[in-house]
DNA sequence: GGGAAAACTGGGAGCGCTTCCAGTTGGAAC
DNA sequence: GTTCCAACTGGAAGCGCTCCCAGTTTTCCC
């Protein structure tokens, strides 16, 4: 820490012995600017190791060069999902071709509500990428309350917002459910997570449809979280009312995870005696035993788009919200 | 995204009947301002909805209200462990308390060192957290080149800096080894991560102090990367070589994951045939089979105290470096 | 009731950068 | 040589907020 002051613009123009405009023109290479003076400031540019100060910019451009990613979750333990830090490096693959710098809001408590609140209001970021709804979340509504740009990661329960990006939920469960019916299973579970999600309710979805295509009893259901112990609970219980169970559809790889474990612990075999399909091929979905076969999405994809869609808001252009298809990953759990 | 632009401290002057300055002072809740014109003000500010604009704010105050965690890592699937969810966790539960906002940086590429140094230049952030250097990391001289506090969480290979939160390591490991010491196994191998991080060499001086005492051969190593199909390699190497190995001290839970399943396909059993033991304690080490014998070490509590530490050097304190203790929490693995 | 100390008050000068605008310059065309 | 136009140039006015400072009002003692 020594104490160095950086040196503004004045001193980069003084030293290049030309006007502040001129210097100012140069590094945002403007027009306007004679060959020989844009040479002249570059070389104070670079001697004094100037750079603009971002709040000074900020003020005379109304751009603060910084966007947030909220990630909305009741539950912190939820944020040690691999899924949130796959996004979390999409978005910053796609920021790191930009200036732009990522702030990162936690907006599980009512605190990070109100600081997310704060940033909307005070334009301390020129847009909002909001993860993760669920159904009550008062953050949804924040959307259009602000003149700032918005995406959704996934969607909201009860709205469709004008601009997000979403993998293929439905679908993908569709062709999860798919494919254990197809290995002969007839008695097919399905573990969701919280159904106050979009995520959750629309996997859910996929599993009626093609258990109705099918004509088979879509009722062994059990609700959980997306937590690896929600699973094997949920497991346990579905093990209790119905034994007959030959396949469950979980709604993610921990949920999966979580079944397998309780499964391996009441004697049942896997693939064996019941098929086990994740959703979200993360990681962990490699680390079970058996691997699990699972629903690939899109997730580090996911976050890219999020972030090339806030940017094309924010540059002006009037971006269509996106579906990312999902598909199925096939290993040795179904 | 309605074109509602924000009021300015002007305004709420304007419209309390005061000055701009006692506007200021209410905002600021300095002294010098009479309750009558507190009041007005207040309420002023309450009827217009008003929100300091941060950039000008910064400006004048020359303090951006912001802090910057880099994580470096030179691989993105690093960024994926649940070790750093849980730190930026607890260095977002202590800035919940603070008004600073939290700028992300994962300084993995050649991009993000750049982006790490504009940021530390241009002032765009009161202070900074780094995280898990390697030993080449060229971020650890950024430290004391510019006029801006950094603490280090963990410490770099070859350097002590002057603020740093770290784990007792050394300590934890040679725990661990004691522990299989203790349950009558001789021949105890080590896998350790990255050996060019302080973290990986610490461990591995642990499971050698244990060794020493014990008076055991402490030549059954081999080094992996922090992530469980490393440590699954490592493992099968380690069989190949030392197939009369009862015991392992991992250098991480993922580690010590990988190792379990490596060990279940070469038919060992565990704890039977081959004791194991990990490091950190996190989720994972509860969703193995069976469920890890592992050195817990406070991550979040290291995220909390990394801010903490930030917050009182910006406070314009001197804090002392912290070691926080770690202890060996055992399961069914050893 | 007088005087000094303490408590307010608001004007104004920045913080560092962008950008409008009224001039200048330098050629090319005539 | 003029005339004109496009390409430059730098002064100056902000962007919204903080804070110093000189001046004014209160408060408090004796």
């Amino acid at each position: 820490m020594g104490p160095k002051r950086q040196p503004t613009l004045d001193e980069v123009a003084a030293r290049a012995g030309v006007s502040r405009s001129a210097a100012s023109r140069v590094i945002n290479n403007a027009r306007h600017v004679s060959q020989a003076k844009r040479e002249a400031v570059e070389r104070a540019v670079a001697e004094l190791g100037f750079v603009p100060n971002p709040a000074a910019r900020a003020l005379a451009n109304q751009q603060v060069g910084a966007v947030v990613l909220a990630l909305s979750h009741h539950d912190p333990a939820l944020f040690t999902d691999p899924f949130f830090a796959q996004i979390i490096l999409g978005v910053n693959a796609e920021l790191e071709k930009t200036e732009l710098e990522l702030l990162l809001v936690l907006a599980d408590t009512a605190q990070g509500q109100t600081r997310l609140q704060r940033i909307l209001r005070s334009r301390r970021a020129d847009g909002v990428m909001l993860m993760a709804l669920h159904g009550d979340d008062p953050l949804a509504a924040l959307a259009d309350q602000h003149d700032i740009p918005v995406v959704f990661g996934g969607r909201p329960l009860h709205a469709e917002p004008r601009w997000y990006v979403d993998a293929d939920n439905r679908g993908g469960s569709r062709l999860a459910t798919e494919h254990v019916i197809g290995l002969g299973r007839r008695h097919v579970a399905v573990i969701t997570g919280q159904m106050d999600t979009e995520a959750a309710t629309a996997r859910h979805r996929g599993y009626l449809d093609a258990m109705a295509v099918a004509g088979l009893d879509p009722a062994r259901v059990e609700h959980s979280d997306f937590t690896e112990p929600g699973g094997a609970a949920a497991m346990t219980r579905l093990l209790a009312v119905h034994p007959e169970v030959d396949a469950v559809v979980a709604g993610s790889d921990a949920i999966a995870a979580g079944a397998l474990r309780a499964l391996k612990a009441h004697g049942r075999t896997v693939p064996g005696d019941v098929a086990v399909v994740g959703f979200d091929d993360l990681q962990t979905a490699l680390h079970t035993d058996p691997q699990l076969t699972t629903v690939h999405q899109p997730v580090h994809g996911l976050g890219r788009e999020l972030a090339k869609m806030l940017l094309s808001l924010i540059a002006g252009e009037q971006p269509h919200p996106l579906i990312l298809p999902t598909r199925l990953v096939r290993r040795a759990s179904a």
